[in-house]
DNA sequence: CCGGAGATCAACCTTTCGGTTGATACTCGG
DNA sequence: CCGAGTATCAACCGAAAGGTTGATCTCCGG
């Protein structure tokens, strides 16, 4: 009688009541509650669960500012309670980054959708992802097939472990140092780490490994 | 009658949806009209001034898609029609950079709000700026003292600018392009930031600029 | 009205970085 | 067992960046 049930996690009450305001719009679609954090969303899930109410689909954002980040919020509310079934996710975040999206498909969601997506997209995927299908925004969707035809090369764990130091803003030689390797070896593996992600100096190899998450914002 | 009236201007309708949703269950403010982008929200209040409705806030976003950016779009606003008075800016968005920051104030923003604020502080700013007053989110003041108070080596404007640009990875070359001045001056300027930042390189610049917040991550 | 700070540019020099070639060694999977 | 990938090092060269000195112009505040 009352529809798709939603539960939404999103740390900005102005986009909560957006989302809110936006899905009351649709038949069919119920806000049954909100949480500003992953924690808080969790929390909410057994409660209802409890209840005997379990909420159809969680709608979350990636990015929130402090505690439980949305991908481990993903991991854990799929892991879920065992007996019970776990609700389908599905993201609802600003940024499509390759490393975003794959950590949030790897973390079971059923979804990624772009938060500047018109209204009826977001009812669609919301419908979808009730209904156990898998729902990506076309922008998504097209990432995830270049992709797949296009595979970045991957860096190696040493590479990243370069990356981390370039980023704080160490030279060659002072790399060199802290790995206990030489500066010609530091070079070397600049210039394949340059080559991975498609840039010419370590400015710009900071920035692309920043944007694609490769490594943490210093 | 209709009290303070507001044109809404944010590249996501769902940030649109939550603030027209929570302005409207506040008494005295009225959403008269909402845009995506800087040229439309132009386009709108020369409309409403032609209609003699003039808006009496406008509320920003800085980052927006595609199209004008927030910045420049005040920019125009405040230039605005001769003979007509512009109506106050107030920027709501994400991020509390001193880059962001300064280029909202140097526009001639009347105000600076973060997103994730609660309700009621952005009434209290919406009021603020109504009656010609400034209003800026606690931690953006509290940043601004800091400033103050602590009389770090205070980068100005055009180095910040310059930072940003560091950040994304140009070269000396390329920022010069980009700025329209010579490379000579670029120079000069990063020799000053790193004198400021106590460090000896750009990638350390960067890093350094990072962490005290100075520029957004890129 | 003058000093200081910021923005702009130039010339010069040193150091670092980027790019290439080539080599050795280890590991892992087919 | 052998090739692919990774990690290590060396030598070399040109390009970019770092550092210094010095200069002009503008704007702002005392």
């Amino acid at each position: 009688m009352s529809g798709i049930r939603i539960l939404l996690v999103d740390d900005h009450p102005v986009v909560r009541a957006g989302l809110r305001a936006m899905l009351g719009d649709f038949e069919g679609i119920t806000v049954a509650a909100e949480s500003g954090d992953g924690a808080a969303a969790l929390a909410q899930l057994a409660r209802f669960r409890a209840l005997g109410e379990p909420v159809d689909v969680v709608l979350m954002d990636l990015q929130m500012g402090a505690g439980m980040d949305g991908v481990t919020a993903t991991q854990k509310i799929k892991a879920g309670e065992a007996g019970t079934p776990a609700p389908p996710v599905l993201i609802l975040t600003t940024y499509d980054s390759d490393a975003d999206i794959l950590a949030a498909v790897e973390a079971g969601a059923s979804g990624y959708m772009l938060k500047d997506a018109p209204p009826e997209h977001i009812r669609q995927a919301v419908l979808s992802a009730a209904a156990g299908r898998t729902a990506l925004a076309p922008e998504v969707a097209a990432r995830l097939m270049g992709r797949i035809r296009n595979p970045e090369p991957a860096l190696s764990a040493r590479e990243i472990q370069l990356l981390q130091l370039l980023a704080t803003g160490l030279t060659n030689r002072a790399i060199a140092r802290q790995l206990f390797i030489s500066e010609a070896t530091v070079k070397t593996h600049l210039v394949h780490i340059y080559g991975k992600l498609g840039v010419d100096n370590r400015t710009a190899a900071i920035s692309a490994a920043t944007q694609r998450r490769i490594i943490r914002p210093v």
